[in-house]
DNA sequence: GATCGAACCGTCCCC
DNA sequence: CGGTTCGATC
């Protein structure tokens, strides 16, 4: 332990040992930060200032939760088991399962992710006769969400217009609807965990008295809701309360957009009245030029909490900025340039391709594919999210669950058993009459739908008695057979790959009741009699929680179903290898490489066009860009194309405005930096001609580059170009942003001054041009 | 109830 | 452009 503690830098140190009060560590990117929780986590139990069991750590994801352990684990001579570390949700779902009578649901409650809940609400808007164009469903979704993150019950929205007030209903509908299916989402699990420890006073007591000490990480990630609870969890500051350490990066707070909120930094300094502040400046990873970038970038945001990042690694190679004609000629750039990295001995793994949107991957991919380059993408589906996954898990669902209607629907006639749209519109009409389930409104039916859907519970019921003593990767491999899925993709032509899909299924119950720790008997009464339920309590995963009224646990079907929700595993089948990895910036936080392109750094793309109506947006941008600079440990590339086929269109951008605020003596430009040339209208090209199109690898640096330059401006017969000033007569002064077609069906993006971006059609519109 | 084509839509995606 | 979704059709 004191080896560990010496490793450290005086900073480092001094966070690690602080004293039991509260404190906010400001983490720089690379600063050691992963490091600094968890050795101060094992400097508190080593020094015996508390016990594991009085520790909660919470982390932004399983990821990070399962390093963390894995980290106390080497450095403790002790079991980790008794802390509380994981996510926000995983946390709420534990303390929900042993609560959950005073949380109003059934002990085997399901989550909803994000799928579920959307077709929840669809059903929900069709039963209540909404009009979806008045209210898609996504918007629903969102504004449910959004409300439950401030910690809104239904009855706390303010609703002023007749649209909002629709909206309310449909959120009080969606409620019940949930409570009656049993049925989680999400945010309710960190709301109703928030309700809990409001409205009953022993049960804060006790939480309160058991933790100690709380941690934080990614603090700048936490949302209003996830603040409060924090704050009733910590308790007052004195004897009874917890001391909260919080670790965080304002300017790495690129989650705005699904309600996290950075000033909750402000907040936590003001109402926990902070006396510790300490910065962790010094970075580890990235040598001097990156680190000048992101510093200098960083500067043009106005509301920091200050913080500038050092390092002892020397200047290192300069950033090299590339900007291609065409999307096609910066893949084909790429692609040089990565060879040059791996002449250069790097492992394909420690080169990372990142871009604002995944949209951008799929010309780079090809340019990959083509040059036999091994890659990887992140991003997409992941495991259980897939199709026919959640299809399996809907029968498992329904074996622990009856009166789950999202599962009962999802898979009543799937693989088809001839019941089709009209029968469960009775059957909801009926369930909706009778207050109760679908399953339990079957018999108010009549005819042959009755007899169908008569069938399909049955179908259920039995594979519930057969599957009661198996362990759970049997139970899953009969459910496979027994509902027909597995036949039905044996039959259907495309169906292999989903066949293995469902075959990894069966391992993925296999190697959770191994990690688990669980029995091979399948129901929570079985363990309860080999008095194996005292393991369960322990266990990591912090998914069965014990109840303490009863001792009853969860059976691990129950946690195998809630494991999968909260973690909907990999997205990647062949993770291992060593490839390239192309991934969003928002994907790469928390990673880092030897070298890394960031691409497509166009204005419009990033920073996106939609953050820039946004209040703070360009901000958020520029905090990803940021984010996404210092990822990289030695080699940093910049690119951007001025041509680019996106939406199925060809759009002329403008160099990103984060050119302007990098440090221009840390770059070297590969091609030429000349606005007035590098900014025209480059329709002359043909495809073909990119096609052929090479950059040279060994450029010149920081001027003018006759093999890069690119031709002046065509004439067009509207006489306009890219980066030329207009006006108009409605619509006042603007900048023509890109321009696309010719002749009748010419058409140009301006930016105006006044009234935001707009497509004119140019025999129509008026532009004249100004300056 | 499967299949085909028209229509639509398109930041980031943790839990 | 490419995917997903929805409705019309046999």
């Amino acid at each position: 332990m004191s080896a560990l503690i010496q490793q450290l830098n005086p900073e480092q140190h001094a966070a690690v040992t602080l004293p039991a009060e509260n404190a906010l560590i400001l983490a720089g990117a690379g600063s050691g930060k992963t490091r600094v929780l968890t050795t101060r986590i094992a400097w508190l139990i080593s020094t015996g200032q508390v016990s594991p069991a009085g520790i909660l750590a919470v982390t932004f994801t399983n990821k990070a939760a399962k390093e963390m352990m894995a980290r106390l684990s080497a450095q403790l001579p002790i079991s980790v088991r008794g802390m509380w570390i994981g996510t926000f949700h995983g946390l709420c779902n534990r303390f929900l399962r042993a609560h959950w009578r005073e949380a109003g649901l059934p002990q085997t409650f399901q989550i909803l992710d994000v799928q579920d809940q959307l077709a929840n609400i669809k059903r929900l808007l069709k039963a209540l006769n909404v009009d979806e164009q008045r209210h898609p469903p996504k918007q629903v979704q969102w504004f449910i969400n959004g409300a439950k993150e401030q910690g809104l019950r239904p009855g706390d929205v303010e609703a002023r217009d007749q649209q909002s007030r629709q909206l309310v209903e449909i959120y009080l509908a969606y409620e019940a609807q949930c409570t009656r299916d049993g049925v989680a989402d999400f945010a309710e699990l960190l709301l109703r965990s928030y309700e809990i420890l409001r409205d009953n006073p022993a049960i804060r007591a006790h939480y309160r008295q058991r933790f100690r000490h709380i941690l934080v990480d990614e603090f700048q990630d936490t949302n209003r809701l996830q603040y409060q609870w924090l704050k009733l969890l910590a308790g007052p500051e004195d004897a009874q309360g917890a001391c909260v350490f919080a670790v965080g990066d304002d300017d790495q707070s690129i989650y705005a957009f699904r309600g996290a909120h950075a000033g909750n930094m402000d907040d936590y300094q003001r109402e926990f009245h902070v006396r510790h502040l300490i910065k962790l400046e010094r970075n580890y990873r990235s040598h001097g030029h990156i680190l000048d970038s992101a510093n200098t970038l960083i500067a043009n945001n106005a509301r920091r909490l200050g913080k500038n990042l050092r390092t002892e690694a020397g200047a290192g190679e300069p950033v090299r900025v590339f900007e291609a004609p065409s999307d096609y000629a910066e893949a084909q750039w790429l692609i040089d340039e990565v060879r040059q990295l791996l002449r250069e001995g790097l492992p394909h793994s420690e080169i990372a391709v990142l871009y604002r949107a995944n949209a951008l991957s799929r010309v780079i991919e090809g340019a990959l594919f083509n040059a036999g380059l091994p890659y990887r993408v992140y991003g997409g589906l992941r495991f259980f999210e897939r199709a026919e996954v959640k299809h399996a898990l809907a029968y498992l669902r329904l074996l622990d669950n009856p009166q789950d209607d999202t599962a009962f629907l999802r898979v009543v006639n799937f693989p088809a058993r001839g019941i089709g749209a009209r029968t469960l519109e009775q059957l909801q009409d009926a369930a909706r009459l009778r207050a109760t389930p679908l399953s339990e409104a079957v018999d108010a039916l009549g005819g042959r739908g009755a007899a169908s859907l008569q069938a399909f519970l049955d179908l259920v019921a039995q594979m519930r008695f057969q599957t009661a003593a198996m362990s759970l990767p049997d139970l899953v491999r009969h459910v496979l057979e027994a509902s027909g899925l597995n036949a039905h993709y044996r039959e259907e032509r495309e169906g292999q790959e989903r066949l293995e899909n469902l075959e990894e299924l069966v391992n993925a119950a296999a190697a959770f009741v191994t990690q688990e720790g669980f029995g091979l008997n399948a129901t929570a009464q079985q363990r309860q009699a080999l008095g194996t339920a005292s393991d369960a309590a322990d266990s990591p995963a912090a998914i069965e929680a014990i109840d303490p009224a009863t001792g009853e646990t969860l059976s691990p079907l129950t946690a195998f179903l809630t494991h999968a929700a909260l973690e909907a595993g990999d997205n990647q089948a062949q993770n291992g290898q060593d490839a390239i990895q192309m991934m969003t910036v928002h994907a790469a936080k928390g990673l880092e490489f030897d070298a890394v392109f960031i691409t497509g750094l166009e204005e419009g793309l990033f920073p996106h066009e939609n953050a820039l109506s946004e209040a703070d947006g360009v901000e958020e941008e520029r905090r990803l860009m940021y984010v996404a600079i210092t990822r990289a440990r030695k080699r940093l590339y910049l690119s951007l194309a001025q041509t680019r086929m996106l939406h199925g269109q060809t759009r002329y951008n403008l160099r990103s405005r984060f050119f302007d605020e990098l440090p221009p003596q840390a770059l070297k430009w590969l091609s030429a930096k000349q606005p007035g040339f590098s900014q025209v209208l480059a329709s002359s090209f043909d495809r073909d001609e990119q096609r052929g199109w090479n950059a040279p690898s060994k450029a010149v640096s920081g001027g003018f580059d006759p093999s890069t330059f690119t031709p002046p401006p065509p004439k067009t017969s509207h006489g306009l170009r890219v980066g030329q000033g207009v006006f108009h007569n409605k619509f006042g002064e603007g900048v023509v942003l890109s321009l696309e077609g010719s002749g009748d069906e010419a058409r140009a993006q301006v930016r105006f001054n006044r009234h935001g971006t707009k497509w004119l059609a140019l025999n129509i519109a008026k532009l004249t041009p100004v300056n």
